[in-house]
DNA sequence: TGGAATGTTCGGCT
DNA sequence: AAGCCGAACATTCC
C-alpha cells in the first residue's frame, strides 16, 4: 500500500486530526523490537506531521515518531481496534490506529531528524538528478527503489514512471542519454503528482486515514498488467524479475 | 501446493 | 567498491 503518494495521502489526512493534539498513551500489540522505543513520544504534543520518504513523520516538543507502513500497514483515526492492529496512539481527543497484517512496518520515537536518504523523487531537480544517473552503474529499475538514492517511489512508480519516460527498466542509469534522463524526471513528477491527486492506488486495501481508497490503481498502465495490452501500442505488457521485485514493461515502448 | 503481494535489511559473492 | 543475488521477516489470497 505505501509508496510516496499513499503516505503523502495519509499525511494530508491525518495531520488535521493530530496537530496541536497531545498523545497521552502509545499502546503497543506486537511482539516487534520497535515496541520499547517508543516510549519517550508519549506525554508530548504533536507540532507537525511531514512525510520523509515513505516514512511518516510526527514531530513532537522533542524528538519524532517516525511511521514507515512497511507493505499492508494502515493509519486511521478514530478506527475500530481488529485482530492486526499493531500500535495506537492515544490522544488528548481521540485516537489513531495503526494496523499492519503483514508485521513490516514499525513505530519508532527518533530523537533527531532522519536524513540518511537520498532526494524526494517529488522535489529533486533535474540537473541534480541527472547528475546523480551519470554516476552509477545499475540497472534504472534497481536504482529507482533504492531509498538511498531517491526517497519515496516503490514497485508501483518505478515501473510507471519508467512506461510514462519510455525506457527500459535494465537501462544503466550512468548510459542514459541526457533526454532521456530529463525525460525520467519530468515522468516519475507527473506519475507521482498524479497519483497525489487521485488519493493513491488503492491495490490490496489501501485506506487514508480516513478510511478512503485512492483511485491511481484504475491509471496503471503497466504494473499487474502482465499479458495485457499496452494502452499506447497494443504489445502485450511483458513481466521480468529486477532486484527480486516484478517488473512490468512494454518491450515495444520501453526500448533497450 | 506454490507463488506472489505496495518494503527493507543483511550477508555473501564478484 | 559497487552492484547483484538470495534469504529473511509475517500473513493472506489466489
Amino acid at each position: 500500500m505505501p509508496e510516496l503518494p499513499e503516505v503523502e495521502t495519509v499525511v494530508r489526512t491525518i495531520s488535521p486530526r493530530l496537530r496541536g493534539r497531545r498523545i497521552v498513551e502509545i499502546c503497543v500489540f506486537t511482539k516487534k523490537a520497535w515496541g520499547g522505543s517508543v516510549a519517550p513520544g508519549e506525554g508530548q504534543a504533536v507540532r507537525r506531521v511531514r512525510r520523509y520518504g515513505k516514512f511518516i513523520l510526527l514531530e513532537l516538543e522533542r524528538g519524532f515518531l517516525a511511521i514507515h507502513l512497511g507493505m499492508t500497514g494502515k493509519l486511521m483515526a478514530n478506527s475500530e481496534h481488529g485482530p492486526y492492529t499493531r500500535a495506537v496512539l492515544v490522544l488528548d481527543r481521540g485516537e489513531i490506529v495503526f494496523d499492519d497484517v503483514r508485521q513490516f512496518g514499525s513505530v519508532r520515537w527518533v530523537e533527531s531528524e532522519p536524513g540518511m536518504l537520498g532526494p524526494d523523487a517529488l522535489e529533486v531537480s533535474a540537473e541534480d538528478l541527472m547528475a546523480l544517473l551519470g554516476a552509477r552503474r545499475g540497472r534504472l529499475k534497481a536504482l529507482l527503489l533504492n531509498q538511498s538514492f531517491l526517497r519515496g517511489i516503490g514497485n508501483i512508480y518505478a515501473d510507471e514512471s519508467l512506461f510514462r519516460a519510455r525506457i527500459h527498466p535494465l537501462a544503466i542509469a550512468s548510459r542514459l542519454s541526457k533526454p532521456r534522463a530529463r525525460r525520467l524526471h519530468a515522468a516519475i513528477i507527473e506519475v507521482l503528482t498524479d497519483a497525489i491527486a487521485k488519493g493513491g492506488s488503492s491495490i490490496s486495501d489501501y485506506v487514508d486515514a480516513d478510511g478512503r481508497p485512492g483511485w491511481f490503481q484504475l491509471q496503471h498502465k503497466v504494473y499487474q498488467r502482465t499479458g495485457e495490452p499496452c494502452l499506447v501500442c497494443g504489445a502485450p505488457i511483458r513481466r521480468i524479475l529486477v532486484a527480486q521485485r516484478s517488473t512490468h514493461y512494454c518491450s515495444k515502448c520501453q526500448r533497450a
